[in-house]
DNA sequence: TGTACATCAGTGAACGCGCGTTCACTGATGTAC
DNA sequence: TGTACATCAGTGAACGCGCGTTCACTGATGTAC
Protein backbone atom coordinates (compact mmCIF):
# COMPACT_ATOMS: atom_id res chain seq x y z
CA UNK A 1 0.00 0.00 0.00
CA UNK A 2 0.90 3.38 -0.60
CA UNK A 3 2.85 5.01 2.11
CA UNK A 4 3.36 9.34 2.83
CA UNK A 5 6.07 11.23 0.63
CA UNK A 6 8.53 11.57 4.25
CA UNK A 7 8.02 8.01 4.85
CA UNK A 8 8.84 7.01 1.73
CA UNK A 9 12.11 9.19 1.93
CA UNK A 10 12.63 7.96 5.65
CA UNK A 11 12.45 4.14 4.50
CA UNK A 12 15.21 5.34 1.56
CA UNK A 13 17.67 6.51 4.09
CA UNK A 14 16.90 3.75 6.04
CA UNK A 15 17.85 1.14 3.58
CA UNK A 16 21.38 3.45 2.19
CA UNK A 17 22.17 3.31 6.03
CA UNK A 18 21.24 -0.85 6.74
CA UNK A 19 23.01 -1.35 2.93
CA UNK A 20 25.73 0.48 3.96
CA UNK A 21 26.76 -1.29 7.28
CA UNK A 22 25.81 -5.02 5.12
CA UNK A 23 27.82 -4.10 2.52
CA UNK A 24 30.77 -3.51 4.96
CA UNK A 25 29.96 -6.56 6.81
CA UNK A 26 28.99 -8.40 4.08
CA UNK A 27 30.99 -7.22 0.92
CA UNK A 28 29.22 -5.92 -2.41
CA UNK A 29 28.51 -9.34 -3.43
CA UNK A 30 28.04 -11.05 0.07
CA UNK A 31 24.75 -10.01 0.68
CA UNK A 32 21.60 -9.91 -1.42
CA UNK A 33 18.70 -7.52 -2.62
CA UNK A 34 16.14 -9.80 0.14
CA UNK A 35 18.13 -9.81 3.24
CA UNK A 36 19.27 -5.37 3.04
CA UNK A 37 15.73 -4.53 2.41
CA UNK A 38 14.29 -7.01 4.95
CA UNK A 39 16.92 -5.36 7.39
CA UNK A 40 15.22 -1.89 6.71
CA UNK A 41 11.85 -3.66 7.99
CA UNK A 42 10.86 -3.74 3.97
CA UNK A 43 10.63 -6.67 0.98
CA UNK A 44 12.53 -6.83 -2.24
CA UNK A 45 9.41 -5.72 -4.22
CA UNK A 46 9.89 -2.21 -2.78
CA UNK A 47 13.45 -1.68 -3.69
CA UNK A 48 13.03 -0.84 -7.48
CA UNK A 49 10.69 1.93 -6.73
CA UNK A 50 14.14 3.28 -4.53
CA UNK A 51 17.11 2.61 -6.73
CA UNK A 52 17.65 1.64 -10.12
CA UNK A 53 19.83 -1.04 -9.99
CA UNK A 54 21.85 -3.06 -6.83
CA UNK A 55 24.93 -1.01 -8.05
CA UNK A 56 23.06 2.71 -7.70
CA UNK A 57 22.67 1.37 -3.99
CA UNK A 58 25.80 0.39 -3.76
CA UNK A 59 27.18 4.09 -4.95
CA UNK A 60 24.88 5.48 -2.14
CA UNK A 61 25.62 3.07 0.68
CA UNK A 62 29.79 3.91 -0.09
CA UNK A 63 28.60 7.67 0.19
CA UNK A 64 27.00 6.82 3.31
CA UNK A 65 29.63 5.01 5.14
CA UNK A 66 32.59 7.32 3.72
CA UNK A 67 30.48 10.01 5.41
CA UNK A 68 29.43 8.20 8.83
CA UNK A 69 33.49 7.07 8.90
CA UNK A 70 34.67 10.96 7.95
CA UNK A 71 32.38 12.21 10.92
CA UNK A 72 33.63 9.62 13.19
CA UNK A 73 37.51 11.11 12.36
CA UNK A 74 35.88 14.76 13.09
CA UNK A 75 34.23 13.82 16.28
CA UNK A 76 37.51 12.02 17.69
CA UNK A 77 39.71 15.12 16.10
CA UNK A 78 37.58 17.77 18.52
CA UNK A 79 36.88 15.74 21.33
CA UNK A 80 40.66 15.25 22.18
CA UNK A 81 42.30 18.46 20.44
CA UNK A 82 45.69 18.45 22.18
CA UNK A 83 46.07 15.09 20.49
CA UNK A 84 43.67 14.99 17.59
CA UNK A 85 45.95 12.80 15.47
CA UNK A 86 46.50 10.53 18.41
CA UNK A 87 42.18 10.24 19.26
CA UNK A 88 42.05 8.89 15.25
CA UNK A 89 44.62 6.50 15.68
CA UNK A 90 43.04 5.29 18.98
CA UNK A 91 39.92 3.98 17.78
CA UNK A 92 41.02 3.39 13.92
CA UNK A 93 44.29 1.28 14.73
CA UNK A 94 42.80 -0.86 17.42
CA UNK A 95 41.69 -4.29 17.58
CA UNK A 96 37.69 -3.81 18.69
CA UNK A 97 38.06 -1.80 14.64
CA UNK A 98 40.01 -5.09 13.38
CA UNK A 99 36.93 -7.20 14.43
CA UNK A 100 33.83 -4.62 13.59
CA UNK A 101 34.00 -4.69 10.03
CA UNK A 102 30.33 -3.21 9.90
CA UNK A 103 30.95 0.21 11.77
CA UNK A 104 34.18 0.33 10.55
CA UNK A 105 36.14 2.14 7.74
CA UNK A 106 34.48 1.87 4.91
CA UNK A 107 38.15 1.75 2.76
CA UNK A 108 39.07 -1.18 4.63
CA UNK A 109 36.39 -3.17 4.46
CA UNK A 110 35.38 -2.65 0.97
CA UNK A 111 38.68 -1.63 -0.63
CA UNK A 112 39.51 -4.19 -2.97
CA UNK A 113 35.85 -4.83 -4.00
CA UNK A 114 35.55 -0.80 -4.46
CA UNK A 115 38.61 -1.53 -6.43
CA UNK A 116 36.37 -3.73 -9.44
CA UNK A 117 32.67 -1.50 -8.90
CA UNK A 118 32.10 1.12 -11.45
CA UNK A 119 32.84 4.55 -11.96
CA UNK A 120 29.88 5.65 -9.64
CA UNK A 121 31.34 3.80 -6.38
CA UNK A 122 34.64 5.10 -6.94
CA UNK A 123 33.83 8.17 -6.81
CA UNK A 124 31.66 7.95 -3.97
CA UNK A 125 34.93 6.80 -2.31
CA UNK A 126 36.54 9.34 -4.23
CA UNK A 127 34.58 12.27 -2.78
CA UNK A 128 34.75 10.32 1.36
CA UNK A 129 38.73 10.32 0.79
CA UNK A 130 39.15 13.66 0.20
CA UNK A 131 36.95 14.33 3.14
CA UNK A 132 39.33 11.95 5.59
CA UNK A 133 42.19 14.02 3.67
CA UNK A 134 40.94 17.14 4.90
CA UNK A 135 40.42 16.27 8.75
CA UNK A 136 44.25 14.43 8.79
CA UNK A 137 45.64 17.16 6.86
CA UNK A 138 44.20 20.02 9.34
CA UNK A 139 45.76 17.55 11.85
CA UNK A 140 48.76 17.46 10.35
CA UNK A 141 49.62 20.91 9.82
CA UNK A 142 49.17 22.40 13.17
CA UNK A 143 52.15 20.30 14.32
CA UNK A 144 54.15 19.92 11.35
CA UNK A 145 53.84 22.62 8.25
CA UNK A 146 55.49 20.83 5.84
CA UNK A 147 53.07 19.58 2.96
CA UNK A 148 50.17 18.78 5.07
CA UNK A 149 48.15 17.07 2.28
CA UNK A 150 50.75 15.13 1.20
CA UNK A 151 51.61 13.94 4.67
CA UNK A 152 47.82 12.97 5.35
CA UNK A 153 48.18 10.45 2.64
CA UNK A 154 50.48 8.82 3.14
CA UNK A 155 49.23 8.38 6.79
CA UNK A 156 46.15 7.50 5.88
CA UNK A 157 47.51 4.75 3.52
CA UNK A 158 49.61 3.17 6.53
CA UNK A 159 46.90 3.25 8.36
CA UNK A 160 44.20 1.40 6.01
CA UNK A 161 47.13 -0.77 5.13
CA UNK A 162 47.86 -2.18 8.22
CA UNK A 163 43.76 -2.45 9.41
CA UNK A 164 43.61 -4.48 5.87
CA UNK A 165 46.79 -6.48 6.99
CA UNK A 166 45.78 -7.20 10.49
CA UNK A 167 42.30 -8.36 9.37
CA UNK A 168 43.80 -11.12 6.87
CA UNK A 169 45.79 -12.74 9.17
CA UNK A 170 44.56 -15.42 12.14
CA UNK A 171 46.74 -14.91 14.46
CA UNK A 172 45.94 -12.53 16.91
CA UNK A 173 49.13 -11.25 17.85
CA UNK A 174 50.54 -10.54 14.22
CA UNK A 175 47.53 -8.30 13.70
CA UNK A 176 47.84 -5.92 16.83
CA UNK A 177 51.27 -5.77 15.91
CA UNK A 178 50.79 -4.31 12.15
CA UNK A 179 48.59 -1.34 14.54
CA UNK A 180 51.24 -0.90 16.61
CA UNK A 181 53.94 -0.34 13.87
CA UNK A 182 51.34 2.06 12.08
CA UNK A 183 51.04 4.07 15.41
CA UNK A 184 54.73 4.15 15.90
CA UNK A 185 55.27 4.90 11.86
CA UNK A 186 52.74 7.99 12.01
CA UNK A 187 53.82 9.33 15.07
CA UNK A 188 57.67 9.39 13.65
CA UNK A 189 56.45 10.73 10.49
CA UNK A 190 54.28 13.52 11.71
CA UNK A 191 57.03 14.38 14.54
CA UNK A 192 60.34 13.94 12.67
CA UNK A 193 60.44 16.65 10.38
CA UNK A 194 61.91 20.08 10.99
CA UNK A 195 65.36 20.22 9.94
CA UNK A 196 65.28 16.35 10.77
CA UNK A 197 65.01 16.67 14.76
CA UNK A 198 61.80 15.29 16.52
CA UNK A 199 60.14 17.53 17.84
CA UNK A 200 58.03 15.31 20.04
CA UNK A 201 59.60 12.83 22.70
CA UNK A 202 56.13 10.26 23.13
CA UNK A 203 57.19 6.51 23.28
CA UNK A 204 55.40 4.39 20.94
CA UNK A 205 56.15 1.47 21.94
CA UNK A 206 53.79 -1.18 21.24
CA UNK A 207 51.73 -2.61 23.91
CA UNK A 208 51.24 -6.75 22.80
CA UNK A 209 47.82 -7.06 23.61
CA UNK A 210 45.72 -3.80 24.34
CA UNK A 211 43.64 -2.86 21.82
CA UNK A 212 45.36 0.49 20.70
CA UNK A 213 48.65 2.35 21.48
CA UNK A 214 47.17 5.14 22.81
CA UNK A 215 50.43 6.83 24.39
CA UNK B 1 38.31 -40.69 -19.72
CA UNK B 2 41.34 -40.98 -16.75
CA UNK B 3 44.73 -39.24 -17.25
CA UNK B 4 47.53 -39.74 -16.20
CA UNK B 5 48.79 -39.20 -12.72
CA UNK B 6 51.32 -37.01 -13.86
CA UNK B 7 48.69 -35.07 -15.54
CA UNK B 8 46.25 -34.97 -13.22
CA UNK B 9 48.82 -33.27 -10.79
CA UNK B 10 49.58 -30.61 -13.79
CA UNK B 11 46.07 -30.06 -14.08
CA UNK B 12 45.51 -29.75 -10.42
CA UNK B 13 48.55 -27.04 -10.53
CA UNK B 14 47.14 -25.37 -13.71
CA UNK B 15 44.02 -24.94 -11.89
CA UNK B 16 45.28 -23.23 -8.75
CA UNK B 17 47.68 -21.08 -10.62
CA UNK B 18 44.47 -19.71 -13.16
CA UNK B 19 42.11 -19.40 -9.60
CA UNK B 20 45.30 -17.35 -8.11
CA UNK B 21 44.49 -14.80 -11.35
CA UNK B 22 40.82 -14.73 -11.69
CA UNK B 23 40.18 -14.60 -7.82
CA UNK B 24 42.58 -11.62 -7.90
CA UNK B 25 40.52 -9.92 -10.75
CA UNK B 26 37.09 -10.61 -9.82
CA UNK B 27 37.68 -11.43 -6.15
CA UNK B 28 36.57 -14.75 -4.78
CA UNK B 29 32.48 -14.57 -5.22
CA UNK B 30 33.47 -12.76 -8.74
CA UNK B 31 33.93 -16.15 -10.74
CA UNK B 32 32.53 -19.16 -11.09
CA UNK B 33 34.20 -22.63 -10.61
CA UNK B 34 32.74 -23.13 -14.31
CA UNK B 35 35.28 -20.44 -15.53
CA UNK B 36 37.68 -21.02 -13.01
CA UNK B 37 37.72 -24.35 -14.79
CA UNK B 38 37.61 -23.31 -18.34
CA UNK B 39 40.48 -21.09 -17.62
CA UNK B 40 42.28 -24.49 -16.65
CA UNK B 41 40.78 -25.95 -20.16
CA UNK B 42 38.20 -28.42 -18.20
CA UNK B 43 35.33 -28.79 -17.11
CA UNK B 44 33.13 -28.09 -13.79
CA UNK B 45 32.61 -31.35 -12.75
CA UNK B 46 36.44 -32.31 -12.71
CA UNK B 47 36.16 -30.00 -9.89
CA UNK B 48 35.56 -31.75 -6.92
CA UNK B 49 37.94 -34.68 -8.40
CA UNK B 50 40.69 -32.02 -7.20
CA UNK B 51 39.44 -29.61 -4.37
CA UNK B 52 37.14 -30.30 -1.61
CA UNK B 53 35.01 -26.82 -1.99
CA UNK B 54 35.61 -23.55 -3.60
CA UNK B 55 37.11 -22.43 -0.16
CA UNK B 56 39.57 -25.52 -0.36
CA UNK B 57 40.87 -24.06 -4.01
CA UNK B 58 40.78 -20.31 -2.49
CA UNK B 59 42.97 -21.04 -0.09
CA UNK B 60 45.70 -22.72 -2.39
CA UNK B 61 45.03 -19.95 -4.95
CA UNK B 62 45.49 -17.47 -2.16
CA UNK B 63 48.31 -19.41 -1.24
CA UNK B 64 49.90 -19.52 -4.78
CA UNK B 65 49.28 -15.94 -5.48
CA UNK B 66 51.08 -14.67 -2.54
CA UNK B 67 53.91 -17.14 -3.31
CA UNK B 68 54.22 -15.45 -6.73
CA UNK B 69 54.19 -11.87 -5.50
CA UNK B 70 56.90 -12.67 -2.82
CA UNK B 71 58.60 -13.91 -5.90
CA UNK B 72 58.81 -11.18 -8.06
CA UNK B 73 59.58 -8.97 -4.44
CA UNK B 74 63.04 -11.25 -4.18
CA UNK B 75 63.70 -10.94 -7.76
CA UNK B 76 63.28 -7.16 -7.94
CA UNK B 77 65.46 -6.61 -5.29
CA UNK B 78 67.94 -9.65 -6.39
CA UNK B 79 68.16 -7.53 -9.49
CA UNK B 80 68.96 -4.11 -7.94
CA UNK B 81 71.41 -4.51 -4.90
CA UNK B 82 72.26 -1.12 -4.64
CA UNK B 83 68.82 0.11 -3.98
CA UNK B 84 66.71 -3.15 -3.36
CA UNK B 85 63.73 -1.10 -1.40
CA UNK B 86 63.69 1.32 -4.43
CA UNK B 87 63.00 -1.71 -6.94
CA UNK B 88 60.53 -2.97 -5.06
CA UNK B 89 58.75 0.41 -4.71
CA UNK B 90 59.51 0.71 -8.41
CA UNK B 91 56.97 -1.91 -9.56
CA UNK B 92 54.94 -1.89 -6.35
CA UNK B 93 53.71 1.49 -5.97
CA UNK B 94 53.57 1.96 -10.10
CA UNK B 95 50.57 2.96 -11.96
CA UNK B 96 51.07 -0.21 -14.04
CA UNK B 97 50.54 -2.00 -11.03
CA UNK B 98 47.37 -0.10 -10.09
CA UNK B 99 46.01 -0.72 -13.32
CA UNK B 100 46.77 -4.84 -13.30
CA UNK B 101 45.28 -6.67 -10.50
CA UNK B 102 45.55 -10.13 -11.91
CA UNK B 103 49.08 -10.26 -11.67
CA UNK B 104 49.70 -8.03 -8.67
CA UNK B 105 49.85 -7.99 -5.08
CA UNK B 106 46.89 -10.53 -3.71
CA UNK B 107 46.68 -8.76 -0.21
CA UNK B 108 45.63 -5.87 -2.38
CA UNK B 109 43.40 -7.22 -4.79
CA UNK B 110 41.72 -9.54 -2.06
CA UNK B 111 42.09 -8.21 1.20
CA UNK B 112 39.00 -6.77 2.17
CA UNK B 113 37.62 -10.05 0.48
CA UNK B 114 40.16 -12.38 2.58
CA UNK B 115 39.50 -10.65 5.58
CA UNK B 116 35.96 -12.64 5.54
CA UNK B 117 37.12 -15.54 4.80
CA UNK B 118 37.60 -18.47 6.81
CA UNK B 119 40.86 -19.85 8.91
CA UNK B 120 42.13 -21.48 6.06
CA UNK B 121 42.16 -18.63 3.29
CA UNK B 122 43.69 -16.48 6.07
CA UNK B 123 46.34 -18.99 7.40
CA UNK B 124 47.47 -19.05 3.65
CA UNK B 125 47.16 -14.66 3.07
CA UNK B 126 49.62 -15.01 6.98
CA UNK B 127 52.09 -17.28 5.53
CA UNK B 128 52.93 -15.34 2.39
CA UNK B 129 52.41 -11.92 4.32
CA UNK B 130 55.56 -13.27 6.69
CA UNK B 131 57.63 -13.85 3.57
CA UNK B 132 56.69 -10.51 2.07
CA UNK B 133 58.26 -9.11 5.66
CA UNK B 134 61.31 -11.60 5.47
CA UNK B 135 62.26 -9.83 2.57
CA UNK B 136 61.05 -6.14 3.67
CA UNK B 137 63.13 -7.29 6.71
CA UNK B 138 65.92 -8.18 5.25
CA UNK B 139 66.42 -4.57 2.75
CA UNK B 140 65.54 -2.36 5.72
CA UNK B 141 68.86 -4.15 7.94
CA UNK B 142 70.89 -3.32 5.16
CA UNK B 143 70.05 0.63 5.63
CA UNK B 144 68.68 0.85 8.98
CA UNK B 145 69.74 -1.40 11.90
CA UNK B 146 66.72 -0.66 14.29
CA UNK B 147 64.01 -3.07 14.53
CA UNK B 148 63.74 -3.91 10.74
CA UNK B 149 60.94 -6.34 11.36
CA UNK B 150 59.03 -3.54 13.03
CA UNK B 151 59.73 -1.25 9.78
CA UNK B 152 59.19 -3.84 7.45
CA UNK B 153 55.66 -3.82 8.71
CA UNK B 154 55.26 -0.63 8.73
CA UNK B 155 56.33 0.23 5.48
CA UNK B 156 54.45 -2.74 4.19
CA UNK B 157 51.50 -1.45 5.57
CA UNK B 158 52.33 2.05 3.54
CA UNK B 159 52.61 0.70 0.28
CA UNK B 160 49.55 -1.97 0.70
CA UNK B 161 47.43 1.03 2.02
CA UNK B 162 48.48 3.47 -0.95
CA UNK B 163 47.94 0.65 -3.70
CA UNK B 164 44.59 0.73 -2.56
CA UNK B 165 43.51 3.78 -1.96
CA UNK B 166 45.14 4.32 -5.74
CA UNK B 167 42.41 1.72 -6.92
CA UNK B 168 39.15 3.48 -5.54
CA UNK B 169 39.41 6.95 -7.20
CA UNK B 170 38.60 7.52 -10.45
CA UNK B 171 40.84 10.32 -10.84
CA UNK B 172 44.36 9.23 -12.13
CA UNK B 173 46.57 12.12 -10.83
CA UNK B 174 45.02 11.28 -7.14
CA UNK B 175 46.22 7.08 -7.61
CA UNK B 176 49.56 8.72 -8.65
CA UNK B 177 49.86 11.23 -5.50
CA UNK B 178 49.06 8.18 -3.05
CA UNK B 179 51.23 6.01 -4.91
CA UNK B 180 54.32 8.69 -5.42
CA UNK B 181 53.82 10.12 -1.28
CA UNK B 182 53.91 6.32 -0.23
CA UNK B 183 57.46 5.60 -1.89
CA UNK B 184 58.47 9.65 0.01
CA UNK B 185 57.03 8.45 3.09
CA UNK B 186 58.55 4.78 3.02
CA UNK B 187 62.43 6.55 1.96
CA UNK B 188 62.06 9.03 4.61
CA UNK B 189 61.02 6.55 7.47
CA UNK B 190 64.15 4.35 6.27
CA UNK B 191 66.88 7.09 6.20
CA UNK B 192 65.93 8.97 8.83
CA UNK B 193 66.31 6.41 11.81
CA UNK B 194 70.08 6.92 12.71
CA UNK B 195 69.87 9.39 15.32
CA UNK B 196 67.35 11.64 14.34
CA UNK B 197 69.42 12.75 11.03
CA UNK B 198 68.66 11.82 7.71
CA UNK B 199 71.31 9.23 6.10
CA UNK B 200 70.61 9.61 2.83
CA UNK B 201 69.04 12.28 0.47
CA UNK B 202 67.84 10.83 -2.58
CA UNK B 203 65.10 12.86 -3.06
CA UNK B 204 61.61 12.10 -3.72
CA UNK B 205 59.57 14.40 -5.37
CA UNK B 206 56.93 12.99 -7.29
CA UNK B 207 56.74 12.95 -10.57
CA UNK B 208 52.77 13.41 -10.96
CA UNK B 209 52.07 11.06 -14.13
CA UNK B 210 55.26 8.73 -14.51
CA UNK B 211 54.61 5.06 -13.93
CA UNK B 212 57.05 5.08 -10.59
CA UNK B 213 58.86 7.52 -8.57
CA UNK B 214 62.23 5.55 -8.57
CA UNK B 215 64.82 7.79 -7.91
C1' DT C 1 -14.24 21.56 3.32
C1' DG C 2 -15.74 17.36 0.95
C1' DT C 3 -15.65 14.16 -2.73
C1' DA C 4 -13.79 11.61 -6.79
C1' DC C 5 -10.00 10.01 -8.78
C1' DA C 6 -5.12 9.54 -10.06
C1' DT C 7 -0.77 8.41 -8.21
C1' DC C 8 2.62 5.44 -6.60
C1' DA C 9 5.28 3.06 -2.37
C1' DG C 10 5.07 -1.27 -1.08
C1' DT C 11 3.73 -6.47 -1.67
C1' DG C 12 4.69 -10.96 -3.08
C1' DA C 13 5.06 -14.00 -6.85
C1' DA C 14 7.43 -14.92 -10.94
C1' DC C 15 11.25 -14.47 -14.46
C1' DG C 16 15.58 -16.35 -16.30
C1' DC C 17 20.01 -17.22 -14.86
C1' DG C 18 24.24 -18.77 -12.75
C1' DC C 19 25.85 -20.55 -8.64
C1' DG C 20 28.25 -24.61 -5.77
C1' DT C 21 27.74 -29.30 -5.55
C1' DT C 22 26.42 -34.19 -6.86
C1' DC C 23 26.20 -38.03 -9.83
C1' DA C 24 26.03 -41.74 -13.43
C1' DC C 25 28.93 -42.59 -16.91
C1' DT C 26 33.33 -43.01 -19.93
C1' DG C 27 37.52 -44.88 -21.11
C1' DA C 28 42.55 -44.46 -20.56
C1' DT C 29 45.71 -45.52 -16.81
C1' DG C 30 47.62 -48.39 -13.43
C1' DT C 31 47.99 -52.97 -11.29
C1' DA C 32 47.75 -57.96 -10.39
C1' DC C 33 48.84 -62.20 -12.09
C1' DT D 1 55.94 -59.56 -21.35
C1' DG D 2 50.94 -60.01 -22.05
C1' DT D 3 46.31 -60.08 -20.47
C1' DA D 4 42.29 -59.10 -17.40
C1' DC D 5 40.48 -56.08 -14.49
C1' DA D 6 40.11 -52.33 -11.09
C1' DT D 7 40.81 -47.53 -10.58
C1' DC D 8 39.69 -42.91 -11.09
C1' DA D 9 40.36 -38.07 -13.75
C1' DG D 10 37.42 -36.02 -16.52
C1' DT D 11 32.60 -35.29 -18.80
C1' DG D 12 28.23 -33.24 -18.98
C1' DA D 13 23.72 -33.20 -17.12
C1' DA D 14 21.11 -32.46 -13.13
C1' DC D 15 20.18 -30.85 -8.29
C1' DG D 16 18.28 -27.20 -5.29
C1' DC D 17 19.00 -22.61 -4.35
C1' DG D 18 19.46 -17.66 -4.26
C1' DC D 19 20.43 -14.02 -7.14
C1' DG D 20 18.96 -9.29 -9.57
C1' DT D 21 15.13 -7.76 -11.84
C1' DT D 22 10.19 -7.40 -13.47
C1' DC D 23 5.35 -7.18 -12.88
C1' DA D 24 0.30 -7.25 -11.72
C1' DC D 25 -1.84 -5.84 -7.90
C1' DT D 26 -3.18 -3.20 -3.45
C1' DG D 27 -4.78 0.56 -1.05
C1' DA D 28 -3.37 4.77 1.40
C1' DT D 29 -1.77 9.28 -0.10
C1' DG D 30 -1.99 13.32 -2.75
C1' DT D 31 -4.57 16.28 -5.92
C1' DA D 32 -8.21 18.43 -8.70
C1' DC D 33 -12.49 20.32 -8.50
Amino acid sequence: MRVSRSQAEENRQTVINVASRLFREHGFDGIGLKDLMKGAGLTQGAFYKQFASKDDLAAQASKRALESASGRWSAAATANPKDPLGAVMAFYLSMEHRDEMMDGCPIAALGSDAARQGTDVKASFEAGIKAYLDVLGRMVAETDGKEPQGKAMAILATMVGALTLSRVVNDPSLAQAFLATAVKQVREATFTRKNGRRLGTRSSKPRPQSSAARN
